[in-house]
DNA sequence: TTGGCAATCTGTAACGTTTCAGTATATTGA
DNA sequence: TCAATATACTGAAACGTTACAGATTGCCAA
């Protein structure tokens, strides 16, 4: 029976994108023979694959997602959840940038997965699991113990934190060294001749919370000087708060003389509090901050400052996830980034 | 015949998704009333409608998105288009989030597709249209003859920009009115005695540079005063090229008294010029510059600022796309949001 | 009674892909 | 020569959805 198959249905006006029914038509071949050439498969005799390549190249023949994705399952997109109330500005920006330039030569595509204040945080991660929205996520704001986590690890789906868990459980992460950099900052100050250090600490119940105050502590003690509590506030608080507990505390007879601050954002607030209660940056009071971009620096000289690189952990995060995808252990994909030294402006 | 048509092949189990087939076992329907029964068809049956209404309720029926996108064509995505080397971090951040909010309660997600300063800007433009990977785009950095909103017309496409073009064709837009921001800050200056003044400019080439240039000139000489040349950089030069050229200007005889900058981060660089030329913020000069959040206020209380909400930019883009694609007219999508008045710091 | 029609519901096909179970031909070993 | 086997290819089915073209029922007008 002469089935001419593809005749009557594909257009060959051209007009329409190829499919692998324009293409076994072009070349001759079945549909199977083309899905398979296209993937290198070992079954396809060598002249075939090579023909079938060239000809999608040239007619420019780009898979389906749709169809792919219904297909197989596989969604080819990595999931950013993002809080929209409380992550800081640059973290976003960069960590969309690290992220999209590890996957910009791969099939994936990145959607941003957004919860607010009111919501659980597991709420989207339940959302992208359930519906199979993502063939792989990266979460921020990790928690020592953090339901998300444990959550995709009992569904089997790969994600990569920013920021450890502590609940004995192996998955993909990356950090910043943020006990390093409690201690590193310390031990600057402690160099400088500062000895009564209060810490302006990351939210409290994140992991890095953890690691920034026992870093602190730690510190502390090695070099003999002493902490003023200043625990009313993070940096999750607004930029007015922050102000006004800063020049709260430094109107006190027991004031610090040196502040750490784990956010760019909340070093403006901690500096106009400061100036709020009459005193000055660099001879009252000195004040290390961390930054995810050159910018304390033009804000006050006096300010020192340890580098973050948001970027940075937007593609090892994005790495470790397609590692994990592609069947690495998730025990091999962990990084910790080491600070930066504490760096005073530098003329 | 007794055709129990989904026994063999739909687990009971419930351990799978749901999907149509399930709903038709469970309420003995066929699939396809099931799927009209979901969307509210007109022919079918009141109470049917309910029933299976409520069991898709109750077990959590969610379309399968790879099944609707094969089928209709519709993605139920929106894509961001986004350079990854000049746009603000504020801007990033914000509009995306004034975006999912819009979102939320939709079935859309949002993608985020970026592009590189050596790429073609329409690159990723064609890129989703070729692959029909949204139903609609959101595009900044607009230029008043923009390739990308004509190839995206051509094609029929529902997008919009960040920004107006001037091409005599009809799209949504969101804009800030930047002329009206240039006025009034070149007023506000005039107004404190200011006469001799500077724009520290737009990208060159993007249609806001253009709205922002005549703002300038047209109330320059409305008021009388007189503009002091500044054209070497734009916003879109790192902080050290501002900072330099700025402090080059300063140093001139013919050194303006007044500034306007077009943003925050540009203002920085700005102000750090303008100190290491030895002049004083305030007293030999202001600067009137945008900000989209409360920082600069911080940084020096001298400066004069002026709001630009971008995450509102971000809920507006979303509202046009998402009523392009709902069928309105493109025309009657596209709006023009006013500047704030020109805001000193506020005790 | 009959024909027509509205109101509800249904099976089948199709979207583009991959997998399964083949088929046809050439090649090999005995 | 024959069967076994490797090589290179193929059609059909399935993923979940919607559109199309019916099918069934009851009701009403003629």
């Amino acid at each position: 029976m002469d089935r001419r198959a593809t005749e009557k249905d594909d257009e060959t006006s051209a007009t329409e994108r190829p499919t692998l029914k324009t293409l076994a038509f072009m070349t001759g071949l079945g549909v199977t023979t083309v899905s398979r050439a296209l993937k290198d498969a070992p079954e396809i005799g060598a002249e075939t694959r090579r023909r079938v390549q060239l000809v999608a190249k040239q007619i420019g023949y780009r898979p389906n997602r749709a169809g792919v994705r219904l297909r197989t399952g596989k969604t080819n997109v990595i999931s950013l959840v993002l809080n929209t109330e409380h992550e800081l500005m640059s973290f976003v920006s960069d960590i969309i940038y690290g992220v999209t330039e590890v996957i910009a030569d791969t099939p994936y595509h990145l959607i941003v997965t957004p919860y607010s204040r009111s919501q659980d945080p597991l709420d989207p991660v339940r959302y992208l699991v359930e519906t199979g929205s993502a063939d792989g996520v990266i979460i921020s704001r990790t928690q020592p113990n953090d339901p998300r986590a444990r959550y995709m690890l009992e569904r089997g789906i790969p994600f990569a934190t920013h920021g450890r868990t502590d609940m004995g459980l192996v998955h993909p992460y990356h950090d910043f060294d943020n006990y390093a950099f409690a201690g590193e900052a310390v031990r600057y100050l402690a160099g400088v001749g500062r000895r009564r250090l209060a810490l302006m600490t990351p939210p409290v119940g994140l992991t890095y919370y953890g690691h920034t105050v026992n870093g602190f502590a730690d510190a502390l003690s090695e070099v003999g000087a002493s902490e003023v509590p200043f625990n009313t506030v993070s940096i999750d608080h607004t930029i007015e708060q922050i102000r006004m507990r800063t020049a709260q505390l430094m109107r006190r007879d027991d004031r610090p003389d040196g502040i750490i601050s784990s956010a760019a954002a909340a070093t403006l607030a901690v500096v106009a509090g400061i100036e709020d209660a009459g005193l000055k940056l660099g001879r009252d009071v000195d004040v290390v901050s961390k930054q995810s971009s050159e910018v304390l620096h033009l804000f006050r000289r006096e300010l020192l400052v340890v580098n973050e690189n948001f970027r940075l952990a937007g593609s090892e995060l994005a790495r470790a996830v397609l590692g994990w995808i592609g069947g690495a252990a998730p025990g091999s994909l962990q990084s910790l980034s080491k600070p930066s030294e504490v760096l005073p402006y530098r003329g």
